[in-house]
DNA sequence: ATCTGAATATGATATCAATCATATCCTCTT
DNA sequence: AAGAGGATATGATTGATATCATATTCAGAT
């Protein structure tokens, strides 16, 4: 999202992070930016039976845990590795400054919240519908699309059936069996379990 | 949102649109701000079998339909007049001048964007649940702490059973059940019909 | 090549919301 | 006070996904 020399300039610094390490909790508080430089970080709501529901999966590049930093509100999901990751913090306060010193760089902040509200207009209303083909190909077409969760080259999908599962609120045999059916379809393809689409 | 002077100054427009007059369509190209001066508007996504979605009710004094504004995109959802009401409308290129001339208005966007988008992650995290109980009270709580669709002095849920199955994908039938089960649990009250909690 | 743990696969059954049908209540109009 | 239309209510049945149990496949390590 910003440039990291930029963020270096500014006095952020990097972070390792271990494989199911927890970068933030849902309802803390916050004072920094976060952005992702190498690995993968899931963004999570786990209820009291500790189930999660994945809200986004993070890419390098791309910042999370953000709300906070606009509306003072706690995190509302936790962060978690989920893999070995290395991450670079930016004060809060210096955040908005940087802001503030660039007007297009907020313009790209709007842009980027604008798109986080698109993809879960995306992802709510196929929900309502229960329909599990339904959700589950359109979470598929929008990582094709958006180039997210997926191997540009051989369009092989980087998520486990359960990953699908916590991000659509199914269990992994609806997700497994849905899966199969689309591939029956020809609307995907299967190869030694791994999706292609 | 916006002072409703200040947009007039900007050489903003009224518009008066009757109920269930179609405002714009998921779809469709941008070129205004929209924010709503009276009545009622509902942000919904219409499926093929003509089913409504409602990602959002929009009451006096919000803004609807930004996304494009920021992004570029289509609108990602219909808005329709829920009642008799009236709009002002403001120039994409004009907001945007108004955004870079005002840095506070601009970070008063940032926070509203934000403040959706944590309605969308309460929302989700809630329906991908399945279950009922817990959808419809985690709503109407988020309707009470928000002073949202609720009668400020009495707690009188402004919304038809219809509208709250149609937010979270249930059914008329098994949204009138679980708001008894509700009742019988003390979580709220029902009088004539009415919801209060 | 073999082992191991994780991921995928598959069958059987239970369960809860959808669906369909119909009745009652409530509010507004005349 | 009566009528009309929309909203709420309620019973019976269906159907799709959750759940539980277990098997098979796959990828990586030794």
């Amino acid at each position: 999202m910003i440039d990291v020399d930029m963020l270096l300039t500014w006095g952020a610094a990097y972070k390792k992070v271990q494989k199911e390490e927890i970068i933030f909790n849902e309802g803390a508080q916050s004072s920094f930016y976060y952005q992702l430089v190498e690995g993968r970080v899931r963004w999570v709501n786990i209820n009291e039976e500790g189930k999660e529901f994945i809200q986004t999966i993070i890419e390098p590049g791309e910042c999370f845990g953000e709300f906070p930093l606009f509306d003072d509100e706690p995190f509302a999901a936790s962060a978690i590795a989920d893999e070995d990751s290395v991450i670079i913090r930016l004060h809060r306060s210096t955040f908005h400054q940087l802001l503030k010193d660039n007007p297009d760089l907020h313009f790209a902040f709007s842009k980027l919240l604008t798109q986080r509200l698109r993809f879960k207009f995306l992802i709510l209303k196929e929900l309502a519908r229960h329909n599990p083909e339904n959700s589950i190909s359109t979470l598929l077409q929008y990582f094709k699309q958006t180039k997210k969760n997926i191997c540009t080259k051989c369009n092989k999908i980087n998520l486990t059936r359960q990953q699908i599962a916590d991000m659509t609120g199914l269990r992994v045999e609806t997700v497994i069996r849905t899966i199969r059916n689309l591939q029956t379809k020809g609307l995907l393809k299967i190869n030694k379990g791994k999706v292609y689409c």
